[in-house]
DNA sequence: CTTTAATATAAGTATATACACATATTAATT
DNA sequence: AATTAATATGTGTATATACTTATATTAAAG
């Protein structure tokens, strides 16, 4: 019968497809690395993702969402919405800016004490694959990630 | 004082833990990409993860919750909510098996449909990813990542 | 100075994700 | 056979994500 031919190509094109496909792969990927990360955090009550924004918050001052939303690449009402998450377990402020449209975030004192706690934990992660998939793949890999993430901003 | 002094120096490490964390910019890649795909698949109504776990269904045929699960590296859960989505849809169906705990997903012919329109849409965003970023360079980029997630299956 | 346009953020809605726990079903033990 | 253990999935809860739309504020045009 064609469907059968037809389903058997699909079949195999699912496969190929699958292990082509960028977005897949770095998903999949994105999902695997995550978890080690939420399992590390745990001991503080951080989220990995939290771990990112809570440092990203620390590095650009008084930032606004505007502001800090460019260097993640992340939507404003995502980010948003994130930062609300830091607010609610008290490591960062909120604050109108002269501008009264702007929010302009601060990290807490708290918010300090929980980065010093986390960036063993971070690292320990971060050297853990260091060791495992070799410091030459990891420098790797984050260059590429930087050259893709360049040409899909300026889309 | 002190606390500038600290205040400075979680500033500059704040950065280079930035651009050294894997997590943080394989996420941050992740969702550039993924805005892409959403916006290529939006004329047929589809997100580049549905187009992700229908193409799944097509290739692992009469598959569990549980057997897709391992593949897509993703939480039986999240895979169970997800695959909702899809029958909601009317992209597929979901039957309870001979085992009466298993649901078996099946594609339906509209499923089908739906991927053979998705699939040079697809392409389109595949190869211009190629041609922008270079064929080599998606090869390598699929090759790290498929030596982490390796790596992180195993934990 | 008033109206209009631009900007910054939040809220509404939908999906994606995972962990902990609950439920139903099958397999294993005694 | 009855009880217990293992397995498969779904639910509750919380967060992450983005698009669209609403709201408030500032800037620009007239």
């Amino acid at each position: 019968m064609v469907s059968c031919k037809i389903d058997q190509e699909l079949n195999e094109l699912s496969i190929r497809t699958g292990n082509a496909c960028v977005g897949f792969n770095l998903r999949k990927t994105s999902r695997l690395l995550m978890r080690l990360y939420d399992q590390a955090f745990k001991p503080i009550g951080l989220k990995g993702t939290q771990f990112s924004l809570l440092m990203a918050v620390a590095g650009y001052k008084d930032a606004t969402i505007g502001e800090l939303s460019q260097p993640l690449c992340m939507e404003r009402s995502t980010l948003s919405r994130n930062i609300a998450v830091l607010q609610k377990k008290g490591l960062v402020t909120i604050e109108e800016g002269e501008d009264r449209r702007q929010q302009r975030i601060r990290i807490t004192d708290s918010g300090v004490s929980v980065l010093q706690e986390a960036l063993p934990l971070w690292q320990g992660v971060q050297e853990s694959l260091a060791g495992e998939l070799g410091e030459e793949r990891i420098t790797n890999l984050l260059k590429d990630l930087h050259n893709l993430s360049q040409l899909l901003k300026e889309k």
